[in-house]
DNA sequence: AGCCTGATGATAGATTTTGAAAGTTTTTTG
DNA sequence: CAAAAAACTTTCAAAATCTATCATCAGGCT
């Protein structure tokens, strides 16, 4: 057997089970341990599979949850650092709107002591509160946009629409010296909603952000009244940003 | 077994029973005392789990990932056979409402299909479905009710006094001759407009719930079109509801 | 052919995990 | 309140598993 198919049918087979020893895959595919040992590695490299002691478990299991929660928790020391410096901007008891991707949702998974209310539009925010009886959430309803969890449409629109909070936490897909832009127009309607409904807007933005622009444009400066990023962030554009009247914070 | 699936296997067992010995999991696991008490140590470190003398106990019990999600589904026969008799009853391509609730949860699992739109209160619905592109599922917004992950509240209210639906998949804590009834006040509101906004109305109950009565009144039968619930189910009242029109299918 | 490459299976020594048996602490019982 | 019972921690050796290495083999290339 090729190794392409060895690799497959383990992970067909982990998709099943969740679990499975070495004994049980080496007879699976009809290798030796030493193989199957070596096709796990490969696999745990793509990050679908898990090597344990004596065998191998699904990284994740079948509901693929969305593109972040977990994964991409790891590798963002940054995105996390900036999401706690956000969760220190806001006082305890304060209504707080959330805008869905995964800076945002970095901010939320922080700001669990004093949150009252927390409105959303994204499942995963809403997941990592649901179970967690003393913050109220609020959710916004609407269409869900598949990979993302997020949801959009006239029913998101209109949620937000009557809303009023204290602050917003958003993120987006670029920063320019002309204003904010992000990419999709489904999503472009629902935030701007959420910055007419908060008195205060903060933007969780890592270094990336800075300097691109995105398809369709969201506000423009004048709407922001705090900017949370990384350390790496052009100081230049920066400057410029503070000369405005924005409040910058850096996370470190 | 392997650590890991040991460890699972452990702390799903105590999200259902919140307590547990250490000599009931080591049967469980089929491993030694000494292994869970290390598993158990682990497992305390995560935060989930704590340990106590003679076992351990669930650290948050709330955090039962909405009692159900995937995991009970592999032992529950009965719910499982009730929701999969009710998707048969779904021609494909309608718009379904799925009210919150594990049953009807169940029901949701076997739509996938055929259903391009599902319209829901229910978290856990939404999460089945959320990463999976081809069902078009829509949110009611609203509310986080914790322990059980549904959307109460004006705004779900009003997202479904504005929809209209094909059908919509009911659960709910009792029925007897006398009608339905159900347990929260504020989960009553929901289901009423539910039960307006859909052409046909199917309650999957399984048969403990029959000849029981809840704190809140739903409605009577007359709003039924039909019932899906399991062999067990007392053939006397089926003969009753059927007299008046309602379709009993028994799953099997 | 002859040589190289990459994959495989096997083996030896290092590492981790496990179960049991010490001794200590906590809880129960009289 | 003290003794007994139960449960816990620590320790240790055996078992299982891991990593690294090596010999073998099939296929590709000159």
């Amino acid at each position: 057997m090729q190794a392409e198919e060895r690799q497959k049918r383990i992970t067909d087979h982990l998709q099943k089970v969740e679990f499975s020893t070495l004994d049980e895959l080496s007879e699976l595919v009809d290798a030796s341990i030493s193989t199957v040992r070596r096709d796990l590695t490969l696999l745990e490299a793509t990050g679908l599979v898990k090597r344990t002691h004596g065998g191998a478990r699904l990284l994740q299991p079948q509901s693929q949850e969305f593109i972040f929660t977990e994964r991409e928790t790891r590798e963002n020391d940054e995105k996390d650092l900036i999401g706690k410096a956000c969760a220190r901007l806001i006082p305890p008891n304060q209504s707080v709107i959330i805008d869905a991707g995964t800076t945002a949702f970095h901010a939320a998974k922080h700001l669990g002591g004093g949150a009252p209310q927390i409105i959303t539009n994204s499942l995963p925010v809403a997941n990592h509160y649901a179970s967690n009886g003393n913050v109220e959430v609020i959710l916004s309803g609407g269409v869900i946009y598949p990979r993302l969890g997020v949801m959009v449409g006239p029913i998101a629109n209109e949620t937000f629409s009557r809303m009023h909070a204290d602050y917003a936490i958003m993120g987006s897909g670029g920063i320019t010296e002309e204003g904010i832009t992000n990419s999709h127009n489904l999503l472009i309607d629902i935030q701007k909603e959420m910055l007419r409904a908060a008195q205060k807007v903060i933007f969780c933005l890592d270094h990336t952000k800075f300097g691109r622009r995105s398809v369709s444009f969201l506000c423009d400066l004048g709407q922001v009244d705090s900017i949370i990023t990384d350390t790496k962030a052009p100081p230049a554009l920066l400057e410029h940003f503070s000369s405005k009247g924005i409040e910058i914070v850096l996370a470190h």
